[in-house]
DNA sequence: GATTCCC
């Protein structure tokens, strides 16, 4: 049932090994590849007819493979060069380290010669089976602009195929290239390095300010999503931080929590805490009346299904109210908190001096707001997109927490973790390291990543001596925990990074089990930029009278980012999609599968046009070389699964392109959060068919987005327009 | 049906 079931090695096998994996020697017998030996007829048994006795140089029924073969099956693994089929293991001009350059740009200069602006043509390739069919048919009458294009750029492929290290045999050799060593996730043992972590890909904060929202010039937002757009997602809106007041006019904090129960007091949860806590309707409404004048989910008209699915049971609707009736009347904006510095929000000199190095001088609304009832130790749930400073929200206070708790103590080796984080995504769990890390290390505290996708043994080597905060992914954790190797017993505060997302099928199991194993009591903390009652089964088991909070948004229109819907003809958009990535920004391309995501890459690719994939089949290495050479700026281009929607923090995209339109608004608005910050423009474009025009204009107004719908031609202006005029945008 | 998430 749960996605996460998934057979093992399912995936890889079947979207990328079709060829040489997943065959047996009897499918594939006609003509191996790396052979020339013909078919062979005839049984092997003397017994049977057509018997054939092997030749001298037939090759060996097992012998299927040279090493040099079978190394080039690994390198298949690597996705792209296996659509070459026999041909060749390994594309030369995808895999210039084996190859060699030379070969490669031979290679490439020969087929702009000779294949007359079919740039994204793929007809000539022999199909890959993991690829969707997808029509290329037509490209040959059509004019290609890429192709044009492609005489003035010299091909910027070139230039990166330097810091492609041999991709094939992924680990072993790989030549520490990109001075980036993919170790870094192992690295914990020696770890002050936080090695690749901080790198100054987070610049930080700088542009989170950006987004930061104005607040007060909304009514306190109830915490249900439902009835209100999410807008913190988006970017943004930002620089205004002008706007962002108000917060003195708030009562501040008034609903202070301090007269609430310290958390010590509070009855031991484990999970009949439930019922020790007051049932929420008989809970007195709490000073906020507030909850009053704001809307309920159920108020509106067409806004109560906003997150819910079709069908959903009478019961589980009246559950659902209930827990959103509660939140809301804890909801409190972000901005109660007057201005006020880290070090007066209580947190020690240390952390302050390691915030300021991440640029994090003074506390952002978010920040502001959740670091005072953190430290209290409350549970909190707060909504605020990544890059508005959440990560530091929970961060800071987190690593004080746990010095307080620790003072006067030795730290112990082999102690056991605190603290832990979880987020979605391996790359999500490195991005977020890379903030606390640097905080912890400042107090002598240290972290370690746990996630899948590279050996357990630094892991589990990290653990063994002793850590005091773990970040990582469900999988892996889980199975840590599972072998013993992990003992979350002691962890007094857990942290669900897009905690709604986590909530979701798939997710939702093994969180639980996880949030079970930490110390009965322990301090919850959920952010997400689109927190919504999907986190009710969350909140029902583990939080206490959870705080929340949010940083107010402005309206979706009021953003730097430019939304834009293309509808197109489908038998366009190969081309459509290379026009528009031919351009100077950094561009982000999403695309549904994984499996488009890799084909759409190897187009822009074989078009002149470096370009990377990050998507679930790759392994981890390459996800995380690819993701850091789009931040690094290596590549300007990188096309991504959803694997890449949420938390991905790459400062200087300015254009978002939808090769396949988001299925929810929540994803809209996720992706389209990665670009518009640092109070640059940016510009999401979504491809869409003109059937789907209804779905995404509902879609656009959940998302409460406005964008136009503009009906694109292969040759249209509006192309050159969106791909060009980022360029002006950004540079000026 | 797809996307994350242990081997």
């Amino acid at each position: 049932m749960p996605k996460n079931k998934k057979p093992a090695g399912g995936r890889a096998a079947k979207n990328f090994e079709p060829r040489y994996g997943a065959k047996t020697s009897f499918q594939d017998r006609k003509r191996r590849p790396g052979t020339d030996a013909p078919a062979k007829p005839g049984s092997k048994s003397p017994n049977h007819r057509g018997y054939r006795a092997p030749e001298a140089d037939a090759a060996p029924a097992k012998a299927r493979w040279t090493a040099q073969e079978r190394a080039g099956r690994d390198e298949a693994r690597g996705i792209r060069s296996q659509a070459r089929g026999g041909e060749r293991f390994a594309r030369p001009d995808r895999d210039a380290g084996a190859r060699g350059r030379d070969d490669r740009d031979a290679r490439s200069f020969d087929r702009r010669d000779d294949r007359p602006a079919r740039s994204f043509d793929r007809s000539d390739r022999p199909a890959r089976g993991d690829r969707p069919a997808r029509s290329f048919d037509r490209r040959d009458d059509r004019p290609a602009r890429s192709f044009d294009r492609r005489d003035d750029r010299p091909a910027r492929s070139f230039d990166r195929r330097d810091d492609r290290p041999a991709r094939s045999f992924d680990r072993s050799d790989r030549p520490a290239r990109d001075d980036r060593p993919a170790r870094s996730f192992d690295r914990r043992d020696d770890r002050p390095a936080r090695s690749f972590d901080r790198r100054d890909d987070r610049p930080a904060r700088s542009f989170d300010r950006s987004d930061r929202p104005a607040r007060d010039d909304r009514p306190a937002r109830s915490f249900d999503r439902s009835d209100r757009p999410p807008r913190d997602d988006r970017p943004a809106r930002s620089f205004d931080r002008s706007d962002r007041p108000a917060r003195d006019d708030r009562p501040a904090r008034s609903f202070d929590r301090s007269d609430r129960p310290a958390r010590d007091d509070r009855p031991a949860r484990s999970f009949d805490r439930r019922d020790d806590r007051p049932a929420r309707d008989d809970r007195p409404a709490r000073s906020f009346e507030r909850r009053d004048d704001r809307p309920r989910r159920t108020d509106g008209p067409n806004r109560s299904d906003w997150n819910a699915s079709p069908a959903r049971s009478a019961e589980h609707e009246q559950r659902v109210d209930v827990v959103h009736e509660r939140l809301q009347a804890e909801a409190v904006d972000a901005a109660t908190v007057a201005e006020a510095s880290f070090a007066d929000l209580g947190l020690g000199d240390n952390i302050v001096r390691a915030l300021a190095g991440l640029g994090a001088a003074s506390p952002f609304p978010i920040q502001a707001a959740t670091v005072t009832p953190i430290l209290e130790g409350r549970d909190v749930l707060a909504r605020g997109r990544t890059g508005s400073g959440k990560t530091i929200a929970f961060g800071a206070p987190m690593v004080e927490s746990i010095l307080r708790a620790q003072a006067g103590k030795k730290r112990e080796f082999g102690r056991a973790p605190k603290a832990l984080i979880l987020a979605p995504t391996r790359e999500l769990a490195l991005q977020i390291d890379r903030t606390v890390q640097v905080i912890a290390r400042s107090v002598g505290l240290f972290t370690t990543q746990v996630y899948g996708g590279v050996p357990q043994a630094r892991q589990v080597g990290a653990l063994k001596k002793g850590v005091d905060i773990v970040i990582g992914t469900p999988g892996r954790i889980e199975d840590l925990l599972n072998q013993g190797k992990l003992d979350l017993s002691d962890v007094q505060i857990a942290v669900l990074d897009e905690a709604d997302h986590m909530c979701e099928l798939g997710f939702l199991e093994p969180v639980q089990r996880i949030l079970r194993a930490t110390a009965d009591g322990s301090q919850k903390l959920l952010f997400s930029a689109t927190l919504d009652r999907e986190v009710a089964a969350l909140v029902d088991e583990f939080l206490v009278e959870p705080a929340v909070y949010e940083v107010a948004g402005e309206d979706q229109d009021s953003g730097t980012i430019d939304h834009r819907v293309l509808v197109i003809d489908h038998r366009d958009k190969a081309e459509i999609l290379g026009s528009l990535v031919d351009r100077d920004g950094k561009t982000l391309v999403f695309a549904r599968t994984r499996a488009y995501a890799e084909m759409l890459a190897e187009q822009f690719d074989e078009a002149g046009i470096a370009a990377v994939a990050l998507h679930g089949d790759l392994n981890q290495q390459k996800r995380t070389r690819n993701l850091e050479k789009l931040t690094s700026g290596r590549v300007n281009v990188l096309v991504a699964t959803d694997v890449a929607a949420r938390g991905i923090h790459v400062d200087d995209i300015d254009l978002v392109i939808q090769a396949d339109a988001p299925d929810e608004y929540k994803t809209y608005l996720h992706r389209s959060g990665r670009t518009g910050r640092a109070g640059r423009r940016g510009t999401v474009v979504t491809l869409i068919t003109r059937q789907r025009r209804r779905r995404m204009t509902e879609l656009l107004d959940r998302a409460e987005i406005e964008a136009p719908f503009e009906e694109t031609q292969l040759g249209d202006d509006l192309l050159e327009e969106l791909a060009g005029r980022q360029l002006f945008d950004v540079t000026s």
